[in-house]
DNA sequence: CATGACACCTGCTCGC
DNA sequence: TGCGAGCAGGTGTCAT
């Protein structure tokens, strides 16, 4: 469920607590949401390290220990990682519960149990990052560099933006609503997507996703920021989640498919070209 | 290599 | 009220 900006919430929200905290007691209570290790194994190298940081990669948490390994969580559809003053073990959901020095628990939840949980070497880590594309908020996430991304293949640009060795962050919600505004149709062919509608492109997708940011990102279902909160970018949503209703642009209904990748696909046949 | 189908899970909503 | 069907923000694997 979380996205780029879901999760740069959830990082923000969390980092003051992590940074510098030494882990007093690690408790897996979910282990299927670990991925290439042990419960035990990951209890016994995570109790008495620190946190060294705590970041976001693509709509992964990374959070660095001081040893140089990373733990690194993708919350997928359904997790969420949050700050608690309380013991959360009787949660059915939580998944893991890291017990701190400060007497907080940092809890990771995942009612689907989709989401996975890594312990990466620094060279695990290395091979990790490289296989995602540019972050779409970085300075370097240049139009050209969208417009070379768009020009491989023969995807929808839909697909080809959501791809995340393409381009890293993107997910179903943001697509919808960054084509919306860069008046774009979803299921044209990426590599169609001319110099114009490159640049309005570019712009839709750092607007939207820095605006998500500001607004703590959207709380559709589960998602909730790293202190327990909603977001509040729903209810500036265009498009997602809106069939029927009117476009704000031009005044066309909002059609709803599921022809690309039967993922829901939401837009305006009016003012989407 | 690109692409599509499917698997992974649970919970919620809707129609009957 | 109960029950089955369909759906959900993501990503990895497998067959073609």
């Amino acid at each position: 469920m979380p996205e780029l900006p879901e999760v740069e919430t959830i990082c923000r929200d969390v980092r003051r607590h992590l940074v510098g905290a030494r882990i007093e007691r690690v408790r897996v209570l979910k282990p299927d949401v670990l991925r290439g290790i042990a419960r035990q194994a990951f209890e016994r190298h995570l109790t008495g390290r620190r946190f060294r940081s705590v970041g976001r990669r693509a709509k992964h948490v990374v959070m660095a220990l001081d040893d140089g390994r990373r733990v690194v969580i993708q919350p997928r559809m359904t997790g969420s990682l949050l700050v608690a003053e309380a013991d959360g073990t009787k949660d059915p959901h939580v998944a893991i519960q890291v017990r701190l020095e400060s007497g907080k628990r940092l809890l990771y939840r995942d009612v689907r149990r989709l989401g996975a949980v890594f312990l990466l070497t620094p060279g695990e880590w290395g091979a990790y990052h490289a296989g995602l594309g540019p972050e779409p908020l970085a300075p370097t996430f240049t139009r050209s560099r969208l417009g070379a991304l768009l020009a491989i293949g023969r995807l929808a640009v839909k697909k080809a933006i959501m791809d995340q060795r393409r381009l890293a962050g993107i997910g179903n919600i943001y697509a919808n609503e960054a084509l919306w505004l860069a008046r774009i149709d979803p299921s044209r062919p990426a590599r169609a997507i001319d110099a114009t509608e490159t640049r309005r492109l570019h712009r839709a997708i750092v607007d939207i996703l820095s605006r998500a940011i500001a607004s703590k990102g959207t709380t559709l279902r589960d998602y909730r920021t790293g202190l327990g909160a909603r977001g509040r970018f729903q209810s500036r949503l265009a498009v997602y989640g809106r069939r029927g209703e009117r476009c704000r642009r031009c005044r066309r209904r909002i059609v709803l498919t599921h022809a690309i990748d039967g993922r829901a696909t939401y837009f305006c046949p009016g003012c989407q070209r």
